[in-house]
DNA sequence: CCAAGAAGAGCACGACCGTGCGGAAAGCAC
DNA sequence: GTGCTTTCCGCACGGTCGTGCTCTTCTTGG
């Protein structure tokens, strides 16, 4: 890795932060470069545009998704156990300080057409159809009823992990977290193959 | 109503407008001047900060929300029909061009301490809280579980509303308020007082 | 109808924004 | 170690931001 692509993956991780906490918006090239420690002219020459610069930002959110979610959540087996898996994985991304920079890029360009609101909802809809894949094997294996339907699931877990973002960020609710993993506990037992209980 | 107080209103139904799109900070002052057809500077003399212009823009989408969704709702019979009518008047007001002006300003503030956030966690505590005051009156009625927990039940449902926001303003997905309908009988069929079927 | 006061326009300010250029300094291949 | 290439800085630009001043125009109470 020559030195270019050393820095430039250095400033995307403090952007990624920013991004967390200020949205991509808030991410101003004259602050990051501070943080960084560079000239404004010196960051900008790594990314040709501020569109580029928020881009390279997402793929580089996406990444860290993958590394700390996706991934160690498809190395446990099928199933329950992996859907359980990827649930607190979730949790523990979206709990990172500033929280899901995702979901706070949602909010921001839902009504911003452009090059950055089709990457983010490309990398969004990939994520939660995650959810529904892992679900559907879940099917598979018999731990969920057949006649369960994926993609509900996978919005109903998705509302689960959102409405616990609002409550714990803005709403400092410190049971926020028991009240999520009761409501995934419901949503399991809803879909499970034999109810009991 | 004086000259001024007019024109302040109809300002601010404008800023509203936009704060559902663009959020508290990209309501800026000049662009909202534009659109309201008054000088940057007049514009300004209304509001003397535009702290006190985003203040006031939530003061008066709280008034909105409860025009469009508190008191109708609670001009409705107690006990489940109040409950559901406040689900579908709440998707009714998230379903306004540009969503639910709270939602984006949430994930705008939820780390930039200040009066706006404070007086935006003050408004959201609110709104929430309604959610629990109107089980709990479904629970004294009858309809529900007197063991119930009415705070899980409005993390839960306002999970619901977060997901069908993404999943319709982002996603574009037109099979959200199905889904998100479906999530809402589930609460309400776990929760009811003699589980049936 | 007239005067006091409010409402709004015009203009300017310092700050920061994203962006571009030219030169210095560092990294790197041979 | 020399020479080319990449990396980075200094500086400047046009534009927009929030804010404040002064001055004109309108509204309104008596």
């Amino acid at each position: 890795m020559g030195k270019g692509e050393e820095t430039r993956a250095a400033v995307l991780d403090r952007a990624v932060d920013v991004a967390r906490r200020l949205g991509l918006n808030g991410l101003t090239i004259g602050s990051l470069a501070e943080q960084a420690e560079l000239s404004k002219s010196g960051l900008f020459g790594h990314f040709r545009s501020k569109e580029a610069l928020q881009l390279q930002v997402l793929a580089h959110a996406r990444t860290g998704f993958e590394v700390a979610v996706a991934r160690p959540a498809l190395r446990t087996p099928r199933g329950e156990p992996r859907l359980r898996k990827l649930f607190d994985l979730w949790m523990d991304w979206d709990a990172l300080p500033g929280g899901c920079p995702f979901v706070a890029a949602s909010t921001e360009f839902d009504d911003r057409p452009g090059a950055v609101r089709e990457r983010l909802v490309r990398d969004q809809r990939d994520m939660i159809d995650m959810i529904a894949t892992v679900f559907r094997t879940g099917v598979a294996e018999g731990h969920f009823r057949d006649d369960a339907d994926a993609d509900q699931f996978a919005q109903d877990m998705y509302g689960v992990i959102l409405s616990r973002h609002h409550y714990l960020r803005l709403l400092d609710d410190e049971r926020a977290d028991q009240r999520a993993r009761h409501a995934f506990e419901a949503l399991l037992h809803a879909v499970r193959r034999i109810p009991s209980d």
